[in-house]
DNA sequence: TTGAAAGCGCTAACAA
DNA sequence: TTGTTAGCGCTTTCAA
């Protein structure tokens, strides 16, 4: 019927009473613990299944001092670049037994903090935490009560805190020597705001040029807050090509760009495959990332003590915004 | 010191011994309690910041029998049509003081109701789930020991839960009378796989084109599994506009169809905004829709027993993919 | 204004 | 194979 709910959720007592046995046995049966004669357990089945009991994860987390569910904080949950961790983290902790929950920071650094705390409250028994914007300070805080790794490329590490990140210097220069070798030479860099990241995006561009004896061509401009004029400003000084320090900023290239003029991203996020021309753009490997992000997670609640920052490899991934120059 | 964990969290035991109180007048301190003496009261919550102590919700939740955490659940977390619903979530139970904490299905109905599940067991006091994956027995069940809404047109309401869904009628309506007041009058469908979202789309779209004496003009044709491809056959049959399921089979039928032919989506995902030209579509209130979602989650906690059923209005929100038909 | 004691639902010794 | 008992960390009467 309509709107009836039960004045209380059953418990294991419930189920005790109903199948005429102590608690514990139910506890054991419900668990499918060996010891148990197969009538009493399937007499315990029988009268959970009856009386519709779930076992309370809070009273079990409680006593048994862990909860088996590892936290993800995100930033952005809009990000696509942030979901694909996400799922690289739940395939490595479903393998393993663990149940993922997630927080959402909305782009907020006090909110982050604010979710973070939540997190530890519920005595998760991990936290990945896919954003830079979170202190290192809050971040040290966390670590020192459950295990801690951090996604991305942090300002500052924090102790006690894992990191997993991406080559950015290996990045750029992937994209960057691609271009040169399609025969561009008039080659410019659309930067960041001045995150690890971008700036060492930057630094993979100039070596690239340098190493290309293209030095003297060297221009980069930075997105600043207004990407669209940024980009138009760019283009306005007439590269053959563009590397951009990510995919939203790549887009706006192609957007101010006469056709013809090479465009490479970073980030491979969905919209490379949408827009026309697909975008080129260098692909983190995000789920790996994800996915070693909990192994790391794991290795600390096994023991170790010392910190792990791990740099993975990022790959180029050639669609049809890039192709030599027109002559 | 790196890699430094205390044996054990401070409890509030911990904090007691170091005030020299007992725990329930902790308990009360740390609650802001006004029945407790000034002086006490600072020794203890210095004490507690000391030790680094944080209550333990668990432990909180146990006694108080809630939790003040409310569940979302989600088939996409890659989808921003849910992402939104979810902020709209969260500012309504940040308001109230409830945390939110997020489960993903990815997009598996297995896997949607075992995360529904592990969100019971963990004693959330509500649960928005924004997904018409989850089946309607799954839905009842949980709704028997927890507030319960969906976010999405069911196949078949479930008994105690609550719905909130945007009304696709009036969407495609709106879609295609835009489309005839351009002056447009071969107007193509590109429809939806059978859910009952799609369904209602393509019935406003009939209904309009009737009333606009244009039912000699009605040409269906449903994306199946290769969206390119139908894209591709529709557009080949001529026709001047095309009204489509969604956003992604627009941007199929933008990509087959010569310059000139007017395009409309539906949901207003954020990919509507970056291609080009940039896609006219319906939009759903999807903030409002999560806001609403927790408002009635609020009122079933509240005692209310009936089952709601809300369906708000969408909005075409035009762009530059539609335009008279050109002569 | 403070403290003692009971108990939330469960697991984990230990005993029977 | 089953039951008894003692907590996990916290809140909540009820007394002092």
């Amino acid at each position: 019927m309509t709107g009836t709910r039960p004045r209380r959720r059953p418990t294991i007592v419930d189920v005790a009473e109903a199948a005429g046995v102590s608690k514990s046995l139910v506890s054991l049966a419900l668990r499918g613990d060996p010891g148990v004669s197969e009538a009493t357990g399937a007499r315990i089945l029988a009268a959970a299944d009856r009386l519709g009991y779930r076992s309370n994860r809070l009273a079990r987390g409680l006593v048994q001092g862990r909860t088996m569910i590892l936290g993800v904080l995100l930033t952005d949950l809009a990000n696509p670049y942030h979901t694909e961790v996400v799922a690289g983290v739940e395939e490595a902790a479903d393998a393993r037994g663990f149940t993922v929950l997630l927080a959402h920071g909305r782009r907020d650094r006090k909110r982050l903090e604010h979710q973070l705390d939540a997190l530890l409250q519920l005595n998760v028994d991990g936290v990945v935490v896919v954003s830079s914007w979170v202190g290192p300070r809050a971040l040290a805080d966390a670590a020192r009560r459950v295990p801690v790794v951090m996604v991305g490329r942090p300002r500052e590490f924090a102790p006690g805190v894992d990191t997993v990140a991406n080559d950015d210097v290996a990045g750029a220069r992937a994209a960057v020597r691609h271009l040169v070798e399609l025969g561009h030479t008039r080659i410019a860099h659309l930067s960041g705001s001045g995150s690890p990241s971008s700036r060492s995006r930057e630094e993979g561009y100039r070596e690239t040029m340098r190493e290309a004896g293209l030095a003297d061509e060297v221009l980069v401009r930075p997105v600043g807050t207004d990407r669209e004029q940024a980009a138009g400003a760019l283009v306005a000084a007439g590269p053959s090509a563009v590397f951009a320090v990510n995919d939203l900023a790549a887009l706006a290239v192609l957007d101010h760009a006469p056709p013809g003029v090479s465009v490479v991203g970073y980030d491979n996020t969905s919209l490379a495959e949408v827009v026309r021309p697909r975008l080129s753009s260098v692909d983190q490997p995000r789920a790996v990332m994800g996915t070693l992000a909990t192994e790391l997670l794991l290795e600390r609640m096994g023991g170790r003590t010392g910190d792990r920052h791990e740099v993975l490899t990022p790959t180029l991934v050639v669609r049809d915004s890039t192709a030599p120059p027109r002559p």
